[in-house]
RNA sequence: UGUCCCGUGGUGUAAUUGGCAACACGUCUGAUUCUGGAUCAGAAGAGUUCAGGUUCGAAACCUGACGGGACAACCA
């Protein structure tokens, strides 16, 4: 038989991810009765950031596009490490991202009593040991990759003493450190995490929900699949370095089955970004060393830090979504996170005037104390944005980029006996200007034409450059932070590297103040969006002590200026 | 000197599961004079890590190299 099929290679087919591939596999199958029930479970330890985005679109996204649901579930075995501080934050930046886990909200803690029996269940079944070893010792006998491990001495107690001692572990008879309970498996297997795991630990520090009912607490592989298995997850979605965990994962589950439901754990490649930092762990200590403001610092990759610099949630998908889901251990290029929010802010925003460095233009024979309003389309893209009135009057701020003394070659902005149109308002022409002591340009006298106005009889007149500015008179002051990236090294994320604040950018903040922005944004509110004309996206920030307008600019400019000048 | 995973333009992903290697980002040209990080038009850039094998036909299957990664926390 032939191939008669129309050969249309521009039909754009969404490819579907490997993983998207075993779930319609499973589902053909028929496993777990068709279900799909997926699950996010973060270790409430830190913030969420755009690496957990990645994962938080695929649990919830898969559940969604197949007809069944996602838990959110806190991974909190570790009291020490975890805090509700951010059990909230993570909540708030899942629902932010526009992910709802209606009311599943589940906690691994909630299942301490189940997993504490099924330990129990193990020993009675000559599956686990109480070992009375030091760390030391239980590493050393571990063996290494290449060398396998010896049996603990503690292997073959009865289970009437493991039972007794374990009991005595839980409430809080013996010193931490001093005893683990670990599951009999395979001291001599290949996979290291076979080798007999310890499986509880003795912690005396208090729990952020449970308090101090607990004095053991199951290890994230005693946890995890249990969780899931309770929870009736069919896709257990995780990073690449959990490969290894799966055989451990299954044999757990093995011991608790009943019946042909099972989960089935499948792993993809975390997200690395050029230029940036995504270790949980390092991005702490950036917060504890003060090295950045917090963890919403616009620097930082964290979500409430994205959000922060202008960031929208659309955005972030839209990036998780070009990049894809596969076992390649990939960099990812930030310019195509920054692709994905600018393609997004440039149909949502607004375009405003704003000047960042300002110059003041006097346009001599415009009359004195005279003001109109000058009408401006919003959004060039989408007229039902509409349009807005700007209020013009004979002294102007304009950009001190946009003027020079001396005209370079193919500058087509301001100089002396040079025209250029104010946007919207009228073409001016420099007629004369004025220095301080220092040599620096204190003020520029133009002349306007009036029918050269916006829409009026002249408005047609040809010149070579069109420059924002604002109302002198009716200007807003506000403060502009234009953040970099907070890591100028390449390094994969900086991960590897330790002493990560051998890369930080010294350029990563800098503060303009004493810009001026035109009128209307004096009542713009924390987080809405702008796209100020010629120079790019900007975000108004609601950390401001004073109450001053300030924002954060969303992207770093390219220097397309520059082009100009050689 | 182990086990497991992975090698496709600069980067990230595709390739109807064995049939002319495609898309996006990035880069470079040009256009566009109310200028825009927008838009439009175009270009360069891989023969799929390498070597064998199977096949009419291999990026895909097999074998072996080479390269990268994960695993020896009482972290997750």
């Amino acid at each position: 038989m032939s191939d008669d099929r129309p050969r249309e290679k521009d039909e754009l087919k969404p490819s579907i991810s490997f993983i998207e591939q075993f779930i319609a596999e499973d589902i053909k199958d028929g496993k777990n009765s068709g279900r799909i029930h997926t699950r996010f479970p973060p270790e409430p330890n830190g913030y969420l950031h755009i690496g957990h985005a990645k994962a938080i679109c695929l649990d919830f996204g898969m559940a969604q596009k197949y007809g069944g649901q996602c838990n959110l579930r806190f991974d909190d075995t570790n009291p020490v490490k975890e805090d509700v501080e951010y059990v909230d934050s993570i909540k708030e930046d899942i629902r932010w991202l526009g992910f709802d886990w209606d009311d599943r909200e589940y906690y691994a803690s909630d299942y301490f009593g189940k997993l504490f029996d099924f330990a129990n269940e193990l020993i009675k079944r000559s599956l686990a040991y109480v070992d009375d070893q030091s760390a030391e010792l239980i590493a050393t006998q571990k063996g290494s990759p290449n060398q396998p491990g010896t049996e603990s001495p503690y292997r073959n107690r009865s289970v009437k003493e493991n039972l007794d001692l374990f009991s005595g572990m839980k409430k809080g008879d013996f010193d931490e450190g001093s005893r683990v309970l670990r599951a009999k498996v395979d001291m001599t297997s290949p996979n290291m995490h076979m080798r007999d795991p310890i499986i509880y630990r003795i912690i005396k520090s208090p729990h952020h929900r449970t308090g101090d009912a607990w004095k053991v607490y199951p290890m994230y592989d005693f946890a995890h699949g249990q969780s899931d298995y309770f929870e009736g997850i069919t896709h257990s979605l995780c990073t690449l370095e959990f490969e290894v965990h799966r055989p451990l994962y299954d044999w757990f589950v093995d011991q608790l089955k009943t019946s042909d439901y099972r989960p089935r754990q499948i792993e993809f490649n975390r997200l690395n970004l050029t230029y940036t930092m995504m270790s949980k762990r390092k991005l702490l200590e950036l917060v504890r060393e003060g090295l950045v403001r917090g963890w919403d610092d616009p620097r930082m990759p964290t979500l409430c830090g994205l959000r922060r610099r202008g960031y929208t949630p659309e955005s972030i998908k839209r990036f998780v979504d070009l990049i894809g889901y596969t076992k390649v251990e990939a960099i990812n290029d930030v310019s195509l996170l920054e692709h994905a929010v600018r393609e997004d802010l440039n149909m949502r925003t607004a375009r405003v005037f704003g000047v960042l460095k300002p110059l003041k233009v006097i346009i001599k024979n415009y009359p004195e104390g005279q003001t109109e309003n000058v009408e401006l389309i919003n959004n060039p893209e989408d007229e039902s944005m509409g349009k807005r009135m700007v209020p013009f009057c004979r002294e102007v701020y304009i950009e001190q980029d946009d003027f020079m003394e001396v005209p370079a070659h193919k500058y087509f902005r301001l100089a002396p006996g040079m025209e250029v149109r104010l946007k919207g308002a009228y073409i001016i022409k420099c007629e004369s200007f004025k220095k301080n002591e220092a040599g620096l340009i204190e003020e520029v006298y133009c002349t306007y034409e009036q029918e050269t106005r916006s829409g009026g009889n002249a408005s047609d007149k040809k010149v070579k450059g069109t420059l924002h500015w604002v109302s002198a008179q009716h200007a807003v002051n506000a403060e502009v932070r234009l953040y970099d990236r907070l890591f100028s090294h390449e390094d994969p994320a900086g991960q590897k590297e330790d002493d990560y604040r051998k890369f930080l950018n010294p350029d990563s903040l800098k503060v303009l103040t004493g810009c001026k922005v035109e009128p209307s944004l004096a009542k713009a509110k924390p987080l809405d969006k702008f796209q100020f004309q010629r120079l790019g996206y900007f975000c108004v920030d609601y950390d401001s002590t004073s109450s001053k307008l300030v924002f954060n600019r969303t992207v770093s400019l390219k220097d397309t200026w520059a082009k100009v000048n050689k």
